[in-house]
DNA sequence: CTGAAAGCGCTAACAT
DNA sequence: ATGTTAGCGCTTTCAG
């Protein structure tokens, strides 16, 4: 059809024409069925495997063909794709013409021309345990495809999960496919960060501070503030002999909130009293508080790094016979789910996860439009929630 | 001035340079070389790029910059980035010249030329609460990741929170972004479900069957049979007043639990025992719970339709002072790490989540590859697990 | 208001 | 082995 129409020359004989995979159709025999032999009968069903849709992509319309059909030339039909002054027939018949020839535009040719992909990036480089259930980092990527959304932009999340993926991904960063990228809790060693840097992709860090380049804004919370706050409060009630459970001290929020905590106690402060776990987990959780019961029996306060470990040392408390709040003080940190769920409910610090989501993306946003931000690292407010762990 | 330069035609006279603000300074300035201008002074060890990253973004530079360098043609330089016959000079010197003016390649318009983009889109249609904590799907996707990691693909993940997300999602999916797809938990008249069967993208569902286009591969778990095999065994330890917590009846997995569910009880099926929530949520299994503990005070038995269904019911239970083994047995379903921090552990049908990935990823990435799935469905092993709540 | 033409940066077929 | 030359599909001047 196109092939033949108008004034313009024959294009392509496209590559897939020639290259069609040529299927040993004669083989009856089916390859051996994949794993669990699903009894055939079950689900599926489907005895007409004909209407598939793959096969031989056909090869779409483009403007061209847009053009052709409806006769005017290519210029006219990206005028009525993107705003543009266009007779009322033309707009008609272009119209007409793409509905006819199912035009659907190839962003990704556009974004060539353009120079802009209108998509960012969101990274998280976090450990697996963390990504799969983590609820705040789910927080953060819904409040920035928000953000995101608005300002037309499409988030695309790419994760990273092994070297090859760095590898990969750096690839993908840097080759066009994102104006922008906001990354959760880089380290700054991690390689994407000094690619970022390299390669000057606007960006903006969340979670942890790039001591590296303290040229990339950031956004996130005070850690040592509130946790200063929060282990006030447990002093303020009373408790005597009070304990944290320090998690992933390699990363800047742990180790800010052992800070905040130190603060807080001032004098009071005891190193034994202190457990510290790997990562903020449930498990480490139950691990801390039994090495803080074994130090202390006599412990009646402890911050919990976060909900989740607090949730850990919940249980290791009740099973260790302690009533909380009654005989011990529990807090936690980040409000997540983990802290109306346990029994009885988690005081603890509340972390505007959609906020800051959103407060990155608004960032990138910026930069992207060659916006310098006002102020490199932005802190949300992270109140403390009293519930009734203590 | 670069008009002259080597034995290239005067390339383009970018748009941009005519086009540029005149800077009113003094007429010994040269044009302001805007995008692309190959001035061979450029790079040269960079004079202070003021630091920071952002700013008007510097000119990349690109395979011609890198030939003219090296003294080579675009084609030579061409075959040694991807593989072809380069003499070991003109391959040194290319790489030479590539580290010299730090040339990074723009795949976007390698993707175009090639028609390809090595990348494949990943979906997940699941109302926020779930995305954000369910950790199957998290597994899911970093299975998917793995595999498509190995064949070399990028994974994107798209979020869709919103009306406009889906459309904004639809022109990137059709937008040549992505060669494929893997769409989690689609419903039959999710808009992109028709969409994806319009423009023919290779995809696979996980999590749903899509009734609406048995055309297209789907990966997923007997839920009926696993549903049968837990609630038999629950009959099989003398479980006498059996009740079941069915969750998200529109969906098949939730409607293909109840089924199961029914099949074993046979005879002894009674409506007034299946209390049916909307969602696969703890808070739903405590209202679930609840309701079936008034319907029936003597019931001893509970399938929830997912481990935090089944935590919420465990919880209610606890309160309205039940024994779970003892008094009732409570089994769920999905294998999640509420059946492990649940105390005690739940009895549950193992989900290979992260299996469920690899398998859907392998399934585009063939159909990608041009070959028909040889079984358009393939259900892998939910085994039940047996562990102390029942 | 519309058409023509030059690119975006890279690939691939075709000559050397 | 290397250079040349068309494109990929869309955007954006610049004439008319």
């Amino acid at each position: 059809m196109w092939a033949v129409t108008g004034p313009e020359k024959p294009r392509r004989t496209t590559a897939q024409d020639v290259a069609a995979p040529k299927r040993t159709s004669g083989a009856t025999a089916p390859a051996p069925p994949r794993r669990t032999a699903p009894e055939p009968a079950r689900r599926t069903a489907a005895p007409e495997p004909a209407l598939r849709a793959s096969a031989p992509r056909k090869t779409r319309a483009t403007v061209h063909d847009v053009a052709a059909a409806a006769g005017v030339s290519r210029g006219t039909v990206n005028r009525v794709l993107n705003g543009g002054y266009v007779s009322t027939d033309a707009r008609a018949a272009i119209e007409a013409a793409i509905a006819q020839v199912g035009y659907v535009p190839n962003r990704a040719a556009s974004n060539l021309a353009r120079q802009r992909s209108q998509a960012v990036g969101f990274l998280a480089l976090e450990p697996h345990s963390l990504l799969l259930e983590d609820p705040n980092i789910g927080a953060i990527m819904l409040g920035a495809n928000a953000a995101l959304s608005l300002a037309d932009h499409q988030m695309v999340s790419l994760v990273i999960d092994s070297d090859r993926d760095t590898q990969r991904v750096g690839r993908y960063l840097s080759g066009g496919f994102v104006d922008g990228a906001i990354i959760v809790s880089a380290r700054s060693h991690d390689p994407i960060t000094r690619l970022i840097a390299e390669i000057g992709l606007p960006a903006t860090f969340v979670g942890h501070p790039p001591d590296l380049a303290r040229t990339i804004p950031f956004v996130g919370i005070d850690n040592v503030g509130s946790a200063r706050a929060i282990t006030g409060r447990l002093m303020q009630t009373g408790r005597q002999r009070i304990g944290m459970i320090a998690a992933a001290l390699d990363r800047d929020s742990g180790a800010d909130r052992l800070t905040g905590f130190k603060e807080a106690l001032g004098d009071r402060f005891d190193p034994q009293l202190v457990a510290d776990v790997p990562l903020y987990d449930y498990a480490y959780g139950v691990k801390g508080m039994r090495a803080l019961l074994d130090r202390e029996p006599e412990i009646d306060g402890v911050f919990a790094a976060s909900d989740a470990v607090a949730a850990g040392a919940l249980e290791t408390l009740r099973e260790a016979g302690r009533r909380v709040p009654e005989d011990v003080g529990l807090v936690g940190f980040d409000d997540s789910s983990w802290a109306l769920r346990a029994q009885p409910q988690l005081s603890t610090v509340h972390q505007p996860a959609r906020e800051i989501g959103r407060t990155a993306a608004e960032s990138v946003l910026q930069q992207i439009g060659g916006v310098e931000p006002v102020e490199l690292s932005v802190l949300l407010d992270s109140p403390v929630v009293w519930r009734h762990s203590a």
